[in-house]
DNA sequence: GTGCCATGTTGACGCTGTCAACACTCCCGT
DNA sequence: ACGGGAGTGTTGACAGCGTCAACATGGCAC
C-alpha cells in the first residue's frame, strides 16, 4: 500500500523535466524571478523538493533551460513578425524590431532572465571564454540563433539595398545593441519618459530604429 | 569590562553608512553579486550580523546605495574623459562613450548592478510609477544625472552641427541604448565576437558608436 | 550627573539550495 | 517468470541567508 494507491498521479511523472522549465516559467511572469525557487517549481510540478535535482544539476540549471525555451519564444516571435510584414525588407526588419521590444514588454521578467548573463556567479570574466564553451551550450546555442534570425533579415535588406553592404553581422550587432539597450532601459523605467504606456514605448523604439537604420544606411 | 577594552574598535562605529557601502562594493568587485551577502558586508564592516539595519532598512537599499554610488563615479567618469578631449563637440561626445564603455568593462558586477531594474522584486511593473517616485529616489536621480552629462554634449554636438536639431533627450536615449546595449551583451558574452578582448571592445564600440552619430546626423 | 536615544549585539526563526540515504518502478537479460 | 540494476521520486538533514525582537552600550542634551 503505497501513496500510489490513494493519490491519482503516478510514481514517476513522466515528463519532469519540462514541467519544471513550464513551472518556472509561470512563476517567472506571475510572481518575478525572486519567486522562482526551486521549492516553488518542484511544488508546482506536482513533485517533492529535490526530484529537479534528477534533471537538472543546479538552479542555475533550471533557470538556463527557462531562459533558452524564452530565447526560442523570442526567435519564433520575430519570424512570425517578419512573415507577416511581407516582402519589403525595411517592412520585415522593422517589423521584426517592433516585435521584439513587443516581446521584452510583454515578458519583462524572462527577458530580463535571458539577459542575466551566465547568472552572474563568481567574478563573471576571469579570462576569455571559447565561443561555445559557455557554461550552458544550449542557451548560447538558441541566443545565437535568434541573433541569426536578425543577421539573415539584413543580409536581405542589404541585397535591396535599403542599408549599406557591409558584414551584416556588425549591423546586426547595432541594430541588436540599439533595440536591447532600448527595452533594458525600459525595463529599468530608466528611458526618461515619465509615463511609459505601451503606446509611447512603441514610438520610442520607432524612433531608436529610425536612427540606427539611417546609420546604416549612410555608414 | 567590555570588548572595548580587548578589542582597539570602539563600539560606535562612526561612519559604518558609508563603510558598508563600500565594503559592499569591494564583495561586488572581487566576488560578484552573489557574494554580497549582509552578513559578509557586516563583517568586512568590523560590525556584527545586523548592525547595518540600522542604516539600511533592507538588503535592497543597501544594493540601492552602492548602485548609486556607481552611477555618480560613472558621471565624473566621463565627464573626465570629456574634458580630456578638449573643445570638439563630436570628438568628447566620443570620448565620454568610449569612457562609458570602458567604465562597464572595468566594473562588470556594479554595472550590472547599476542596471538591475530595482532589483528585480514581485512583478516588477504592475503599473505606471509618478516619475521621482521610484522606490530609491536617490539611486534614480544619480541615474538621472549621468543622463543629464550625455543630454548636454548632445546639446552642444547640437550647437556645433556634429548631428542634427532635435530634442536632444531623445538623442541623448539613442547613444545610450545603442552603448547600453551593446556592454550589456557584450557583457553576457553574446556580442557574437569569439575572444572579446579589451582591444577588440573598442573596435566594436567605436563601429557602433560612428553608425548612431551617422543616424543622428542624418535623422 | 542622569536619562534618553541612536547605535551595535545576540539569539532565534523561517526559508533557501543542496546532499545523502532510502523507496519505488520500470525494464532487461536470463 | 523472475531477479536485479538503473532511473526516478522522497525524506531528513544541514549550512547559509535575510530578518526581527530583545538586550547592551555609550555619547549627548538637560
Amino acid at each position: 500500500m503505497t501513496a500510489a494507491a490513494t493519490d491519482s498521479r503516478p510514481y514517476h511523472h513522466g515528463d519532469l523535466q519540462n514541467a519544471c522549465v513550464r513551472a518556472a516559467l509561470e512563476l517567472l511572469e506571475a510572481e518575478g524571478l525572486e519567486a522562482v525557487t526551486l521549492r516553488g517549481v518542484a511544488e508546482r510540478a506536482g513533485v517533492s523538493r529535490s526530484a529537479p535535482y534528477r534533471h537538472f544539476s543546479d538552479k542555475r540549471a533550471l533557470l538556463a533551460a527557462a531562459a533558452e525555451q524564452g530565447f526560442k519564444l523570442l526567435a519564433k516571435t520575430i519570424q512570425r513578425a517578419n512573415q507577416a510584414a511581407g516582402t519589403d525588407p525595411a517592412n520585415r526588419l522593422l517589423a521584426g524590431c517592433r516585435a521584439y521590444a513587443r516581446f521584452g514588454a510583454t515578458h519583462p521578467c524572462l527577458y530580463r532572465l535571458m539577459f542575466a548573463g551566465d547568472f552572474c556567479e563568481g567574478p563573471l570574466f576571469d579570462a576569455e571564454k571559447s565561443p561555445e564553451q559557455s557554461e550552458f551550450p544550449s542557451l548560447a546555442a538558441a541566443g545565437d540563433a535568434a541573433y541569426d534570425v536578425l543577421i539573415g533579415e539584413l543580409t536581405d535588406a542589404q541585397a535591396a539595398g535599403a542599408v549599406r553592404p557591409r558584414d551584416p553581422k556588425s549591423q546586426a550587432l547595432v541594430v541588436w545593441a540599439a533595440i536591447h539597450g532600448l527595452m533594458s532601459l525600459y525595463l529599468d523605467n530608466r528611458t526618461g519618459y515619465a509615463g511609459h504606456e505601451t503606446a509611447e514605448l512603441e514610438t520610442v523604439v520607432e524612433g531608436v530604429l529610425q536612427t540606427v537604420l539611417e546609420g546604416l544606411r549612410a555608414g
